[in-house]
DNA sequence: AAAAAAG
């Protein structure tokens, strides 16, 4: 009923969608506005041709006078990179503006990424839909060279009768489904940074294992007894003794989620308390584990997946499961609940992705397509890059086997994730944010929902992310599946368990510790003054560069003191828009840039090839940070280097971080032009 | 502090 939008209760919760206020006000030139408040803006999106026609939100004039007045009066207030006032005087407000910040280090090059940015001819297929959301046309503007736009106006008018959706793909059925993969174009690219290359090279690096000392001593674990708890050792206590044996973990266990594992809420009123900002060590939970040995000659058919889906992951470069994919597949087939951890990049996302495919499509999924048809299966991810990448995985799975999946995620115009869910899509993969908001639009339901996916559960958790996702999961059908996985799953998951699993089965990968890990730590003890020409110096070589800032200016002045310094750098954060961050990773990605300056936006999940050096220009506060962080690199069975820059008054701090994450790092005292940042340099 | 919705 995407109609009935404007009645329904959602507006009092949407309404945040659609204010009054900024209506009213109606940007200067912004022409559609008057009437908006007579519409709902979203759906309004879905039948242009119903209402006002009106769809230029922006003539020419005001376009010209927008760019004009871009570079004059923005730019400069930004332009100087060493006077640039800091985030810290700029408010939510100003948000618009952010943008202007980024304006000025790329400008020069600005011209070539309109050549490259297919993307761009859609947008404005978003607005003419939707003319209220056209007020927020004039973010994007800063982006984008607004000389395209004009484009745009020519064709808009034969969009009135939706076109504009058909220009792009045959409105056929589901063709148009293309259109919200315009990256399908550089699919080809994403294979190298997903699964593809470095599947092979897990592989590489497995034999190693096997014969790995800090297994050896554990090895004796048939998988029978106790799982090995190679993650306990952090663990402040183990009472080992009246614990259950492994094996019988779940099978045995009252379904009623009491599990053994958590804290019990009832127990002493008290809620399981979590991290927070601090860096409180949290008790591993306890996992069956599984060692690349016990996995030698399985398929991924043996573990009940359907040909279509084995075929397809051979296809991702995945010929073979591994052990984290190997220990929960078949566990998920089954319609248990499941805890995983396996470190980013051990192949998680195929050990969620392929069974929850399965899944569906036996519960009668490929067969229904009906349009509108509610959503299954949701995966959640904590940043949007990371849906991104997710999507890259699981898509070409489940449409091996008819089903289709849609991103969710803010950022970018809602149009055209709201007609594919309008299509009907069977697997939803994005972030808690823009869920909620469709959710409240009334333009998402989750109801149907059986399997549910966390993603970076643990993180997933943490404070700001943990009651949105709470509610997220309360909207999904009632008893349904739940998959957390994380690198760093903890015991920091269990009010989620408390509320929304059931009797979960928990696995991890035995031998992904520090100690098998192909990543060498480094420390250097710093004066703080010297910092920025030690990270010059560092990036002074070949390969690829990941580093990570505390906070978003520091993450763009540090990319720009680059840039000046004549290195190719750029940076990730959240005061970049949607398509900046998507650039300016690929930027990376590509090699188009050696260096990334990012904050932790960009420390877990995300996948790029052959980072060889992480350098963290802030020492992390939390151990799982720093782990997550440094699992950037060492990919790939390559070998990795990470560098941490701390004052000598961070050693104490650091020393009980590295012990925490049980890292042996060495220390080194360095200043500027120092032999030992030489070498560093020279990996 | 950062992330996640817009505005």
């Amino acid at each position: 009923m995407p109609q009935g939008n404007s009645h329904n209760s959602s507006v009092g919760r949407g309404g945040k969608n659609f204010d009054p206020k900024y209506a009213s006000k109606g940007g200067p030139g912004h022409g559609g506005s008057n009437n908006a408040g007579s519409k709902s803006p979203g759906h309004r999106g879905y039948r242009a041709d119903e209402g006002a026609p009106k769809k230029q939100r922006w003539n020419a004039d005001e376009r010209a006078a927008r760019s004009n007045e871009r570079p004059s009066s923005e730019r400069p207030a930004y332009g100087s990179r060493s006077v640039r006032p800091e985030n810290g005087g700029r408010t939510n407000s100003e948000r618009n503006e952010r943008p202007a910040y980024n304006n000025d280090r790329p400008r020069t090059d600005r011209p070539a990424y309109n050549n490259d940015r297919p993307a761009r001819t859609e947008r404005p297929s978003y607005g003419d839909r939707n003319s209220a959301p056209r007020t927020e046309r004039p973010s994007y503007g800063d982006r984008a060279p607004r000389t395209d736009r004009p484009a745009y106006n020519n064709d808009r008018p034969a969009r009135t009768e939706r076109p504009s959706y058909g220009d792009r793909a045959p409105r056929t059925d589901r063709p148009a489904y293309n259109n919200d993969r315009p990256a399908r174009t550089e699919r080809p690219s994403y294979g190298d940074r997903a699964p593809r290359t470095d599947r092979p090279a897990y592989n590489n690096d497995r034999p190693a294992r096997t014969e790995r000392p800090s297994y050896g001593d554990r090895a004796p674990r048939s998988f029978d007894d106790r799982a090995p708890r190679s993650f306990d050792d952090r663990a402040p206590r183990r009472s080992n003794d009246d614990r259950p044996p492994r094996r019988d973990f779940g099978s045995d266990r009252p379904s009623d989620g009491d599990s053994k594992f958590y804290p019990k809420r009832s127990e002493n009123g008290a809620k399981p308390t979590f991290a927070g900002g601090d860096d409180v060590v949290l008790e591993r939970l306890e996992a069956i584990a599984t060692t690349a040995s016990d996995v030698v000659g399985v398929t991924f058919g043996d573990l009940g997946l359907g040909e279509n889906i084995v075929r397809e992951l051979a296809a991702l470069g995945a010929p073979s499961p591994f052990p984290i994919q190997a220990a929960t597949i078949p566990d998920v087939l089954a319609g248990r609940d499941v805890l995983g951890r396996g470190k980013t990049g051990s192949g998680k996302t195929i050990a969620f992705g392929a069974p929850l495919v399965e899944k569906l499509m036996e519960n009668n999924g490929a067969k229904d397509r009906k349009m509108a048809r509610k959503p299954r299966a949701l995966i959640l991810a904590p940043t949007r890059e990371l849906a991104l990448q997710i999507d890259r995985t699981v898509q070409p799975i489940a449409r091996s086997v008819g089903l289709f999946t849609t991103q969710i995620y803010g950022g970018v115009p809602q149009y055209r994730q709201v007609s594919a869910l309008q299509r009907g899509v069977d697997i939803i993969i994005g972030t808690a944010g823009r869920i909620e908001d469709l959710i409240d639009q009334g333009r998402l339901d989750l109801s149907e929902v059986v399997v549910t996916v966390l993603d970076e559960a643990d993180y997933m958790c943490d404070l700001g992310f943990l009651e949105p996702v709470q509610r997220i999961l309360r909207q999904t059908k009632a008893g349904g599946q739940k998959l957390l996985f994380s690198a760093t799953l903890d015991k920091g998951v269990a009010s989620l368990v408390k509320e929304f699993l059931t009797n979960p089965a928990v696995h991890e990968v035995a031998g992904e510790d520090q100690a098998s890990s192909t990543i060498d730590h480094r420390v250097l003890v710093i004066e703080h003054r010297d910092k920025g020409r030690i990270i010059e110096e560092l990036v002074n070589r070949e390969g690829k560069t990941l580093i990570f800032s505390r906070t978003r200016a520091y993450a763009e002045q540090l990319a720009d003191q680059l840039e000046d310094a004549g290195v190719k750098a750029t940076s990730l954060h959240g005061d970049l828009n949607q398509a900046r961050r998507t650039r300016n990773l690929q930027m990376l990605t590509s090699g188009r840039v050696n260096v990334l300056v990012a904050t932790d936006v960009a420390a877990r999940g995300i996948h790029v090839d052959d980072i060889d050096l992480v350098i963290q220009a802030d020492a992390p506060d939390e151990y799982k940070t720093y782990l997550h962080r440094a699992g950037r690199t060492g990919r790939a069975g390559k070998t990795g280097t990470v560098v941490t820059l701390i004052p000598k008054q961070r050693k104490r701090r650091m020393d009980e971080l590295l012990d925490r994450a049980e890292i042996d790092a060495s220390y080194t005292s360095a200043t500027p032009g120092d032999a030992a940042v030489r070498e560093l340099a020279n990996i």
